[in-house]
Order: C-alpha cells, then sequence, then structure tokens
DNA sequence: TCAATTAGTTATTGATTAATCACTACCGTT
DNA sequence: AACGGTAGTGATTAATCAATAACTAATTGA
C-alpha cells in the first residue's frame, strides 16, 4: 500500500493537485493560496516553501495539464492503427475531458491571462500538440493533413467551451 | 457635433465601453472599479449609481457583446446571397474580432465564470448565435446544416483562442 | 547523544478593494 | 431667491490576501 510517506516530491505533486482544483473551481484570481493550503491539507504559508509565488504554482499547475495531452497523445500516435488515428486521439481527448476536467478548465482560464509567462506556457503548449497531431496525421497518410489538424484542435475547443458552460447541445446534433 | 450632453443613458454605456476595455486588459477579478471608474473619466462610487455590484457590470458587457455578434450576424442573413452565406458571416465575425476584440476576450473570459447568471448569459448568446447561423445555412440550402453549423463554431472558437494568446499560425496553415 | 537537516506551523503585515455614506455643485422652475 | 432634482465627489470601512518572519517538532546520521 505504501502510505503516505511525505517525501518533498510527493508533497509538491500534492499542492499541484489542489491547486488545479481550486484554480479551476475557483477562477485563478478569486482562487486563495489559503484555499490551495486547506485542500492539500497543509497550512497557507507552506505553499510558498514549495513555490515561489502564485502565478509560479499556476505556471507549474498548466505544465502537468498540458503533459497529460501531451502524453497522452504520444501513446496513441506510437499504438493505433493508420486508419483508426484520428478517431483514436478525439477518443484520448474526451477521455481527458471526463477524468482531468479540472485541468482543461484551467487551460481556458490561461487562454485569457496576460501575463507573458502564461501566455509563453500555452503557446509552447499548443505548438507541441499542434505538431503531435500534424504528424500523426501525416504519417497516417490524411490528406491535406494541416486542414484536418486545424479542424480537430477547432473541434476540441468548441467541446471545451460547451463543456465548461454546460451546454451539451453545443457539441453535436 | 453635438458635444458631450451627459445624459444618464450616455454615462452608463461610457461605463459600459469602459468595463469592456478593463475587464478585458486586466481580467474581471483582477480588474478593480476604481480601473473602470478612471477609463470612464468618474469616480469609483459613481459607477454604483448605475450598476448595483461589480457583477451587474460584467452581466451588462456580455450582454452588449452578444448583441453586437447577434446583430451582425442577422444584418448578413438578411442581405447575404445564399451562395456566399457562409463566408460572409465569416467576415462578418473576423470584422468583429479585429473592431471588437474586447469583447471577445471579455466572452472567453466568461467561459470559465462558475456564477450561474454568467453560465445563463453565456447559454442564451451561444443558443440565439448558433439558431441564426444554422438557419442561415438551411436557408441557403447547404448540405448537413447541423454538422457545418457545428464546425463554423468551431473554427470560431480556435480562431478566438488563436487571438488572445497571439499565436496566429494556430488559425491555419 | 547531540547537531544538523527536514517538515511544518502560528502570527503578522502591508496592500488592496467593493461598497456605503455623507456631502457639494449645478440647473431649471416657479 | 428658494426649492427640488440631477450629477457627481471625498472619505471611509470591513474584509480579504499574498507573502514573510520567527518559531517548534520530528528525523537522521556519525
Amino acid at each position: 500500500m505504501a502510505k503516505d510517506s511525505a517525501t518533498s516530491v510527493n508533497r509538491k505533486s500534492e499542492i499541484l493537485s489542489a491547486a488545479i482544483e481550486v484554480f479551476a473551481e475557483t477562477g485563478y484570481y478569486r482562487a486563495t493560496t489559503a484555499m490551495v493550503a486547506e485542500r492539500a491539507k497543509i497550512s497557507q504559508p507552506y505553499v510558498f516553501r514549495f513555490f515561489p509565488s502564485k502565478e509560479a504554482l499556476l505556471l507549474s499547475a498548466l505544465e502537468v495539464s498540458w503533459e497529460r495531452i501531451v502524453g497522452s497523445f504520444r501513446q496513441v500516435v506510437q499504438s493505433a492503427a493508420p486508419e483508426n488515428m484520428e478517431k483514436e486521439l478525439i477518443v484520448a481527448y474526451e477521455r481527458i475531458m471526463e477524468e482531468h476536467r479540472n485541468e482543461i478548465l484551467l487551460q481556458m482560464q490561461a487562454q485569457t491571462i496576460a501575463e507573458e509567462t502564461i501566455r509563453e506556457s500555452m503557446r509552447g503548449g499548443f505548438r507541441e500538440v499542434r505538431e503531435i497531431v500534424l504528424e500523426a496525421f501525416r504519417g497516417a497518410g490524411i490528406e491535406k493533413p494541416e486542414e484536418r489538424t486545424f479542424l480537430f484542435l477547432a473541434r476540441g475547443m468548441l467541446c471545451n467551451v460547451a463543456d465548461a458552460i454546460d451546454m451539451p447541445e453545443l457539441k453535436m446534433t
């Protein structure tokens, strides 16, 4: 069972998980470091032993969320048959939307945060995901891979919105 | 020239314009009513003569932004030839993205705000726009109008994101 | 066994902010 | 020449919050 051996690395990822939840539920700017601490079952100042500032915490949380998508997509790319490539990538993303909804909500928030460090992280994430999908489509022999990649990402963005505002009819017919 | 006759209605819309700017630039939660007031060239408490709370101000600002899109799309629908319908709707939206970027940024922020009044406003806006586009496509004899409407909205969402994080290469090939 | 390292807390602060209150200035009417 | 309505401001407040400082408790290893 490997109980709760509170290593430093362990604590750090607990705080990150708490932050993702709280930021997603409450909104980054309205969320307080005290709320994050409470969720992680530690005191508020102890958060700052692991992250130099609230913004640094957000940045790390964003990295986690992008790595989730990148890792999942890479696995699909190296395991799916070419004719199933698009469908399998869609399924993988739908799975993330279900099981890690908060990470998606966090990314949506970050889309409108003006701090340059945050924007860079978002651009990096999108660039990497786009590259993976594009290469997957090319490798699978899909026609007009750029256009198909664009549409793949576009559908993803609308599904994010439909999910966030709880309007399932927006997702499809 | 009809200078600045400061009617009450006039003031109210000045405050709304200021709020749209400030909220979009700074983020709703980080933005202060003092910043809005400064932009509108009035004192901070005077904002509350026109809006009962900061959230009511956000709600009114959102209504303005949705009315912009709805009004523009309705005009296109009744003036464009069927064969140009989709293209003209796209052009209309691109125009709004250029000329009223802040209203789009405001809507993007509102997508992740959990207050029920805000979510209802967002659902209402999306429902109305979706209905207009769908009817336009049906009236123009476009095949699979539901799917085409979905893709139209989806492309819009991705363009919003690409614009917000300043990543133009995300928009197309 | 004790010194250093690690893990964690309580207390505090300085800044910020939505909202309220009490006030002043101006304008048209009678 | 005074009244009532409209337009607007300064001062204040009660709450909130990120970050720091100063502390204690437990663990480890030589």
